[in-house]
DNA sequence: CTAACTCCCTGATAGC
DNA sequence: TGCTATCAGGGAGTTA
């Protein structure tokens, strides 16, 4: 499932595989996903350039040599590869983009919870469909301060909080554990009773991790492989997401859901 | 405005 | 063995 550090390795490798590679060809089989991927046919995609590609929130945004950006998503199971072009299609393989080196951008999502669109970019110079989404959590925007003055009057839960994308981007349910785990908040907490100083080290945390996830090229659970197939490392380096016990206090660590999603914590560490 | 809920989808796994 | 039920969950949409 990937969140911020999944995204931001796979963007990384999708810009060193697409800059300066020329489109030959592009295919859609099965284009019912979140939104349809039967207009990358008529985008007039083929005779362009990719010049980059660049991360926001959870999504990679890889740009074209018209100022058009093709724009992805990898919602819960989403894979892209780069790829020799003649291998065989995998069953869920929904787009195919040939490229001019032999090699093909294949997007496979067998949940079918992603996206692929060409989209022009708005006036901030990013893709309209991401206007109004929140901080990214490594930007110098995201501090303690801006959390707690965000946090006032939320009586949800901070997991959750920390979880919505129109407060802070690309945290989702694996480093959202980790980060209050490592903050020694729990979960259940509602935001508006945050202190100022929790939400200081709720965001130092989160940075940390986030930065710590990206250099083990992300954590892999069981869909999420970067664009050579490859695992991320981070699920060795998890503390409390899917784990039995406490690595601090040894004591059995709660499962609880919240806003439908499962929750652990440790209910000694974390108040 | 926030909160709470539903829906989308397949594959892995548990239980009978 | 083979069926069915349950769960995994990001983001958009709807309702109160």
């Amino acid at each position: 499932m990937p969140e911020l550090p999944e995204a931001e390795s796979i963007t990384r490798a999708l810009d060193r595989a697409l800059k300066k590679r020329k489109i030959k060809k592009v295919e859609v089989f099965f284009p019912k996903l979140r939104t349809s991927l039967e207009p990358l046919k008529t985008a007039g995609l083929v005779g362009h350039s990719f010049v980059g590609c660049r991360r926001r929130a959870r999504y990679a945004v890889a740009d074209l040599d018209d100022g058009r950006a093709l724009t992805m998503h990898f919602g819960m199971s989403g894979v892209v590869r780069v790829e020799d072009a003649k291998l065989p299609r995998r069953k869920h393989e929904h787009a195919v983009i040939t490229l001019d080196d032999g090699k093909a951008l294949k997007f496979e999502d067998p949940r079918r919870f992603g996206f692929m669109e060409v989209q022009s970019l708005g006036p901030d110079g990013w893709p309209e469909c991401l206007a109004g989404i929140g901080v990214e959590p490594l930007s110098p925007k995201f501090t303690g301060e801006f959390l707690f003055e965000k946090s006032r009057g939320r009586k949800k839960p901070v997991k959750e909080f920390i979880m919505d994308n129109a407060v802070v981007t690309g945290i989702g349910n694996i480093y959202a554990a980790e980060t209050l785990f490592a903050s020694k908040v729990s979960p259940l907490r509602p935001a508006a009773k945050l202190t100022l100083d929790e939400c200081k080290l709720i965001v130092r945390h989160a940075k940390r991790i986030l930065k710590l996830a990206i250099k083990w090229g992300g954590t892999t659970v069981s869909d999420y492989r970067n664009v050579d197939g490859s695992e991320g490392k981070f699920a060795q380096k998890l503390k409390m997401y899917g784990q039995e016990n406490c690595p601090v206090c040894g004591t059995k660590i709660a499962k609880v859901v919240l806003g439908g999603r499962t929750s652990w914590y440790c209910p000694t560490c974390q108040h």
